[in-house]
RNA sequence: GCCGGUAUAGCUCAGUCGGUAGAGCAACUGAUUUGUAAUCAGUAGGUCCCGGGUUCGACUCCUGGUGCCGGCACCA
């Protein structure tokens, strides 16, 4: 006779063996009828299992984020039966749910097509109509392993062979189709409904491993009713267009092309753009006590051997031989120089911290398939910056890092900023004592600071610990931008040290830290923020003054060079075009301030404002314009004071 | 690097069975002097990504590259 208690404290008594299709039932229609799952004293169960005891429940509904990952977890296990009923002799791998949907990984010669795959999901379709009940069965490991042997599914039997003696193996069935699985799932297939579709196949390792061999991988999107899908596949369509490669070309930011990959070409207007963000970082950093240098961009191999980057990168970087025979790395990173920057003369524990900065342009041959837009590029400036402190000064500097990144994020309008602590990975330098301080630091520093992160364990670099500042672009995917690194190897690995009160060398600890980390990352992630609609001070054309009538030439071009003599950024269009054709097209050019002047405006000297994005004009006094748009660009990115 | 897809005018894209290519926008010329998201007419624009092959003939078929796109792996 089990009490249950709902998580309003309410207490129900149930007959005998209970489940949670029952007292969802109990509780109400509805309920039983979006209930997914069921959490039983924290655990959670699928709704059929038997409960028997006194027990603490709730019921999980396919509207929440727990139901609508075994949603998605049920559709992947549906594509993996609509698969095995299509082609037998396809193995089956893993299949989880993921952000927004789902994937499974096959084991086939024949990779599958677009036309697959809207035969697996017409399948799909069919086995959530046959309503097939999903079963739970508990087996022996050694049975289940010779049962998925048996069946010539090899890579099932190798996971589950590879599971801890002692766990429980869970089988799941439904129709056809047995799967390995933790569970829980729903009751059965009917309860996927039809708010699924299958998106696209790729390749993946087996394992994650690239030693290993590539199964073929088809991901769908799922979710708990089609209107949530339909707004899905919407917000697709709509970050497409702001995807930073289209708006590049909209903008006449930049190109690409063949001869150079993963390089860009700049255009005169994506260059003021990123003229504007190094000017921007430049003063935020004097402000912070960074002094800025510059190194070389082709050093002797000699230097990347000395710090280890030889060894671990070489095949990643771009070399040049001189006709005198000697080898350079063209840079893939500014540390070794900044340290050389650093050995110069002697430095007292008096000078420390030291903050030395560079806009340094740097070289990396990444892999073909990694090259994606500006996001990843073989050919991109670091807005880097090493500090050399003592490793009393770790912390202050760290939650100085810190609060300079986000601040400088805010700036740029972006407020969710996720941060990723990596912490010590397998091979590594450095005795355990000396991670033990850096880790500490970092952790200080994030508390201190008051922020939130999360942990990605053993994917520190080699040389210390991270934190990783990544942003998100137009469709979800993460791109790591600012970072901060404690390094205790590489300063003494080239020989840097300080003399210290006690009047004995020491070498320094060196801090790693990047805001943008690459110029071209960042402005690409800025662009697609911002829908290519920049605020005001960065924009590289900010206003644009349209005629009306030829008769208002000069007076268009005395507004503009009142404009510019007040700095801001002014074009005009005399054009022989209507004023609605000039409008259209420098709206679309995501200029911010268009001035109409036709005859009226030049008989009282006025200007006809309309802003990027708003169908109003304001009508205002050459003057008030020139000031009102100047106060604008001085508050430029100072946005809320931290904290 | 791996799996799949893809490459035609400045841009976005059509192009059937193998018979040397077309549209819209942009550009250019002319007309129009215009009041807030596309005025009209005309002109010009092509190594159909690159190399090799099959064929009387290749944008099209085969083959080897390269770039790009979506993933995987990688990311000091």
């Amino acid at each position: 006779m089990p009490n249950i208690t709902l998580p309003d404290g309410a207490l129900r008594e149930f007959a005998s063996a209970t489940c949670g299709t029952e007292i969802a039932a109990s509780i109400g229609k509805g309920l039983a009828q979006s209930a997914v799952a069921i959490r039983v004293d924290g655990e959670l169960r699928d709704l059929g299992r038997d409960i028997t005891t006194d027990a603490r429940i709730e019921i999980i509904t396919r509207d929440s984020d727990e139901g609508l990952q075994l949603l998605r977890h049920d559709a992947a296990h549906v594509l993996a039966e609509a698969v095995k009923e299509l082609w037998p002799d396809t193995q089956v791998t893993i299949g989880p749910a993921i952000e927004n949907g789902f994937y499974y990984d096959f084991s086939r010669a024949k990779p599958f097509s677009d036309e697959d795959l809207a035969t697996i999901e017409k399948r799909m379709q069919e086995i959530v109509d046959r309503d097939e009940t999903i079963v739970r069965e508990e087996w022996k490991r050694d049975a289940a392993v010779d049962f998925f042997r048996g069946i010539g599914e090899h890579y099932k039997a190798e996971i589950i062979a590879s599971i801890p003696p002692g766990e429980p193996i869970t089988l799941y069935r439904h129709g056809g189709f047995v799967d390995l699985c933790r569970g829980p799932h729903l009751p059965s297939t009917g309860k996927l409904g039809k708010a699924f579709k299958l998106t696209h196949v790729s390749g993946a390792y087996w394992r994650g491993d690239s030693n290993n061999e590539m199964l073929q991988r088809v991901y769908g999107t799922a979710w708990s009713n089609e209107k949530q899908l339909r707004q899905y596949l919407q917000m697709l369509e709509e970050a497409e267009k702001r995807d930073h490669r289209r708006l590049g070309k909209q903008m006449d930011l930049f190109h690409f092309q063949e001869e150079s990959p993963g390089a860009v070409f700049w255009h005169p207007k994506g260059w003021t753009l990123f003229q504007n963000l190094i000017g921007f970082m430049r003063e935020q950093q004097t402000n912070a006590g960074y002094r800025e240098i510059n190194t070389p961009e082709i050093v002797d191999r000699s230097l990347w051997e000395a710090s280890g980057h030889w060894a671990s990168f070489g095949d990643n970087m771009f070399t040049t031989e001189t006709p005198d025979g000697r080898v350079y790395a063209i840079k893939p990173m500014n540390c070794p120089c900044h340290i050389q920057v650093f050995k110069q003369g002697i430095t007292s524990y008096r000078e420390l911290p030291l903050r030395l900065a560079e806009f340094g342009k740097c070289h990396r041959f990444e892999p073909s398939g990694a090259l994606h837009g500006m996001m990843r590029v073989r050919a991109f400036t670091q807005d880097d910056a090493h500090i050399f402190c003592t490793s009393e000064q770790i912390t202050a500097e760290s939650i100085a890092v810190c609060h300079l990144i986000l601040g400088i994020y805010r700036s740029f309008g972006f407020e969710n900023i996720r941060i990723k602590f990596a912490d010590r990975p397998p091979v590594r330098v450095g005795s355990d004592i000396v991670w033990d301080q850096a880790e500490a630091s970092l952790l200080a520093a994030l508390d201190a600071a008051g922020l939130e992160y999360t942990h990605n364990p053993g994917e520190g670099a080699f040389y210390g610990p991270k934190l990783e500042f990544v942003l998100r672009d137009a469709i979800g995917r993460d791109w790591q931008c600012g970072t901060l690194q404690v390094d205790l190897n590489m300063p003494g690995r080239l020989g840097a040290s300080y003399v210290g009160e006690d009047g004995n060398r020491h070498v320094p600890v060196m801090l790693h830290r990047a805001i943008f980390g690459s110029l071209e990352r960042f402005m690409g992630i800025l662009l697609e923020h911002h829908a290519g609609n920049l605020p005001l001070w960065l924009a590289p054309v900010q206003v644009k003054v349209l005629t009306i009538t030829s008769e208002a030439d000069d007076y268009a071009a005395a507004v503009a060079r009142r404009l510019r003599e007040a700095g801001l950024r002014a074009d005009t269009d005399l054009r022989n075009e209507k004023i609605s054709y000039k409008v259209r097209e420098h709206s679309v050019a995501k200029i911010p301030v268009l001035f109409a002047v036709g005859h009226r405006e030049v008989d009282t000297g006025r200007v006809a404002i309309r802003r990027l994005g708003s169908k109003e004009q304001q009508d205002m006094s050459v003057d008030e314009a020139v000031e009102a748009l100047v106060s604008e660009v001085s508050t430029r990115g100072r946005g809320p004071a931290p904290g």
